[in-house]
DNA sequence: ATTCTTGTGTCAATTCATTGACATTATTTT
DNA sequence: AAAATAATGTCAATGAATTGACACAAGAAT
């Protein structure tokens, strides 16, 4: 059943469709048709069975799709069924926002650790969590089963910190120093390059400035 | 020349581009082929010069790119010749960390205020830039030329400073909060939804693991 | 000056993603 | 109980993005 990939174009409205799904709940309502949430999320109706059907069908001809079963599911599709334990490395302004970030903890990712080559931070707290001199990474790594590593980090420091955290046997990595990670196949990177966002908004910005003023 | 619109999938490759050159021009590289790029990068030599093509042939045959107008010429593409004024709304830990991020001011975004509800953070700085209450966002949108406005704050209040920002002649949001604004169209918005981000890592986490047991 | 090499710009082919259409099945109404 | 309605799952058609192939131009070598 689970036997075709599923493409990145797919896994990516995942999130979206989560999201809306848990605000419906919330708000009570029981099931909903692809062609309601699709005036609500404003993509097509044929998009949203479309994606729902790689993994198996969850709706009821006749009915719709039942919110809360639907609601679960997608989580599970996303993992969130589990817990993660992740570690910050880099506790500047950006690791620490991450890291008091609370709403991560409802999902099931576990902040155990947070590391800073800087002595200033370390030994500081951060919702009890205190930092550490990055010398510990490697053996806290291995022994507390971490399975996800933040990077906020300068790039300069980011790739060699990738390689080690591969060498202790880290399974994914958030990455959001500006620098591509070269890491062994199987360990997963996700990359939230914030500059390349801006820069995104900056052009549609701009070309959008120029289309005015022809 | 510049008329037919360009898809966001190229877009969306150009800051990666623009960083590779960087780096390259950095290092004193002056000319590259597309072939070259394209093993450093990862990605099909055809595919790059597909996407410089849309912008109307930079190199030259036998050649290759200059790398340094490369570069600039990117550059241009993106805005990045320009400043843009930015505020910030919501001064927690992530406003705080985007704003002491000083990268962003080195590509022409300038930090013009900054504003919080919390009372607390009202009157403290972030380089220089004194937090201010919600109430002075609407005039000093109107008086002070901004065109980007990152908006950090909780989804419930979002919403609605999107919509007063957007009657305030706003130009960009780049939207930090975990919901879809509603902006009239030709306001341009980017979204960094960090929590989609991180259920795309684990369900890559999850499948790959999966794929392991089998 | 001529030949050879390199490597772009571009067209065509292919692959991937999205949308549209509809047969089929469950639910609701009469 | 039968007819009508609603709405999925899925197949086919379309559209978008990526890759491959190659003619041709610029520069290097002879």
């Amino acid at each position: 059943m689970e036997e075709k990939e599923i493409s990145q174009a797919v896994i990516g409205r995942l999130p979206r469709y989560f999201r809306y799904l848990g605000d419906l709940k919330d708000e009570g309502v029981e099931r909903i048709s692809s062609q309601e949430l699709s005036e609500l999320m404003k993509v097509t109706a044929s998009q949203i069975r479309q994606d729902f059907n790689n993994f198996g069908g969850f709706g009821q001809q006749g009915y719709g799709y039942n919110v809360e079963f639907l609601y679960k599911e997608i989580g599970k599709i996303l993992g969130l069924d589990k817990t993660h334990h992740l570690i910050i490395i880099g506790a500047g302004n950006l690791g620490q926002a991450l890291g008091n970030y609370m709403n991560f903890e409802k999902r099931g990712f576990l902040l155990k650790g947070m590391f800073d080559k800087s002595t200033e931070l370390q030994g500081k707290e951060i919702r009890g969590i205190p930092v550490q001199p990055m010398e510990n990474i490697e053996s806290f790594v291995r022994e507390n089963n971490i399975d996800i590593a933040v990077l906020t980090i300068p790039k300069t420091s980011a790739v060699e910190v990738a390689e080690v955290l591969a060498n202790n046997g880290i399974k994914a990595i958030w990455n959001f120093a500006h620098v591509d990670l070269n890491v062994p196949e199987g360990i997963q990177v996700e990359n939230v390059h914030l500059s390349d966002s801006l820069m995104k908004l900056s052009y549609n910005l701009e070309r959008y400035t120029k289309e005015q003023n022809k």
